[in-house]
DNA sequence: ATCCTCCGTGTAAACGGTTTCACCTGAGTC
DNA sequence: GACTCAGGTGAAACCGTTTACACGGAGGAT
């Protein structure tokens, strides 16, 4: 590979003016500029990214740091960290991870250096130390943070609203014994999820809490087919349930397809995060829609702002509103099968290849 | 931060010295050892990966560049390709984009001196010199390359074969007239399908292929739509369609709902990649599997390969070959619902958060 | 003619590490 | 006691850039 010493001596100039030429300095003369060019693209020479850096201590990189195993909610998440990144002129650093915050320190240390900016999706941990140590000289995101942080900017999904809304639909459209699958325990989203649905049933004068319409679930879908089936054979069958994800409602409509019972008519069921799939389920999934492309956008946005802050101390925290997506499960549409499938036809966003 | 510089003073020995101690030369003793991990760890020190880089000439990461707009399949091939790197140490460095060629250039300047090596997804793009100059001094990996290839390795799915199995599937259960919805032109994978499709027909004493059985569309699922709308307008209706993508597959099965034609009953469709949506269209869609995953998986391993290979000269093309997901769509199991619903709780990759 | 400015360019010092080589010391050998 | 040897350490070169500063020459003002 060429450097820029190739580059000078065969142009007849100093580095300096190389680097001048590459960097738009308007000091250098129209001639040498045109000399420069003409050598650089014979030899094929590009400034190499990584001594820039070192100089500049700026990488054009933001690092991404995931959970262990990912699914389409976090794919859908880093697309949208993506398309923002990409306006801003930055690559992604991404590193998936992190089952203990050992692996997580580790990862986080071999960023160090290599990135301006960093976002940390790890709803489980709770923002360890070495985390906060790496705020301290670069900027950092909590995408869905474990626990409320201070130390950190965090951007989050309106957990508790989304549910609410949703189970006030439920209690809108009749219904009085609604059940909920829960999410994991220690898992803010689902402990939100949870706080959301007896907020509702309370303020709907249903509550309080009613233990035996709770289920415990782990947010997989296998373990929504077993709440399911522990739920359908329970003394007092609730007339909707309200699954704390998609994935897991999912894996309920199995189970009660598999027993006979028909959703909406026997039992509605709702889902929470819209992930693409929900559309496809039959019948279609009602949920709470999350727009996850926007969450990983709205993470870039908070960086690029931290970035130009002066003081650092401040940290923001911002939520992102979700809105409800109707469709047959709940039985708002139900009969309206026509509508649900024109739906589905227009909502899809493309894809390029096969 | 602090700098290796600092840990040297403070420590009252040589830079030299805590440099062995971060890269396990054994030649330091076991007190000096500790003295310096003891200070850098007060100091709050871990070398600088930028600086690292620069002398050793190693990123200990993977470039991986992707189409313009992306969709399930890429989030699948870029988890794989994350899994296996993860098991190697590497990072990812992703960037999207890359709508022409220049843009492509651009990306792939900005990588130089950054990456170890570099995945590049660009199904419509028979890349150009700016890929294949990158080549000459850095690895690289040409996944579902545009056009055949022998500057770089590659690694491709086996369209063709995918494609004449699953004809052939069809042609087993008794069908005659199959359509097929085609892929845009010029893609090279809608290209191979096609004419595996074309083989299968005669090889089954059914072809040449039929003109009026063909019909065109670009991937997206209204293409799909649109697509399957003209192909029953036709006057020789096929029993039935092979269709390019399951995306293509999703909008013709819409089409077909609304237009009161049961599938698999009156038309069967099959697909072609195996989203994870496949499971959950009604009827669930038979298609052909390809274990997206581990495309990544195999782009990550030769590079790793080509790393450690002698001579740069000889490419290696790699074919990844398909298997049958036969669901109901196309008839065979019709009326075996349970077992289907069954299956679809069992395959679901588990998520960890909402 | 002298002095200033301004423009274009070169020199050299960073940036934060790794690694080669030389040096020192103490133990073992004859 | 001189010599070898090996283990531990430090000095300095180097990686490929950017950039502060110096410098020289042209041109305008005095």
């Amino acid at each position: 590979m060429a450097t820029i010493r190739d580059v000078a001596r065969e142009a007849g100039v100093s580095i300096a003016t190389v680097s001048r030429v590459f960097n738009d300095s308007s000091l250098v003369s129209e001639e040498t500029i045109a000399l420069v060019r003409a050598v650089a693209e014979r030899l094929n020479y590009w400034p190499n990214g990584v001594a820039r850096s070192l100089i500049t201590n700026r990488t054009h990189a933001l690092g991404v740091l995931l959970p262990d195993i990912y699914g389409e909610f976090f794919s859908e998440v880093i697309r949208g960290i993506d398309l923002a990144a990409r306006k801003h002129g930055f690559h992604l650093l991404v590193s998936s991870s992190h089952a203990d915050s050992e692996a997580l320190a580790e990862a986080l240390r071999s960023m160090s250096g290599r990135v301006d900016g960093l976002i940390v999706m790890a709803p489980d941990v709770d923002a360890p130390l070495a985390i906060r140590s790496f705020a301290t000289h670069c900027p950092v995101v909590l995408l869905n943070p474990g626990q409320d942080v201070e130390d950190c900017d965090t951007i989050s999904v309106a957990n508790h609203d989304g549910a609410f809304e949703m189970v006030r639909h439920l209690v809108s459209l009749g219904h009085q014994r609604i059940a909920m699958v829960r999410g994991p325990a220690r898992n803010l989203d689902a402990e939100q999820r949870l706080q959301g649905y007896h907020d509702a049933l309370r303020a709907a004068g249903l509550g309080p809490a009613p233990a035996l319409l709770e289920v415990q679930g782990d947010f997989t879908e296998p373990s929504g087919y077993e709440a399911a089936m522990e739920l359908i054979a329970r003394p007092t069958r609730p007339t909707a349930v309200f699954v704390g994800n998609d994935h897991m409602a999912i894996g309920v409509m199995s189970a009660l397809r598999e027993s006979g019972i028909v959703v909406p008519d026997d039992l509605a069921v709702v889902g929470f995060d819209d992930i693409a799939m929900a559309r496809f389920t039959s019948p279609p999934l009602s949920t709470v829609r999350v727009n996850t492309a926007l969450l990983g956008e709205r993470a870039v946005e908070l960086l690029m702002r931290a970035k130009r802050r002066a003081a650092p101390g401040i940290k923001q925290h911002e939520v992102l509103p979700t809105s409800l997506a109707i469709r047959s499960s709940c039985g708002a549409r139900h009969g309206r099968r026509d509508a649900a499938g024109r739906q589905v036809r227009t909502r899809t966003t493309p894809t390029t290849s096969g």
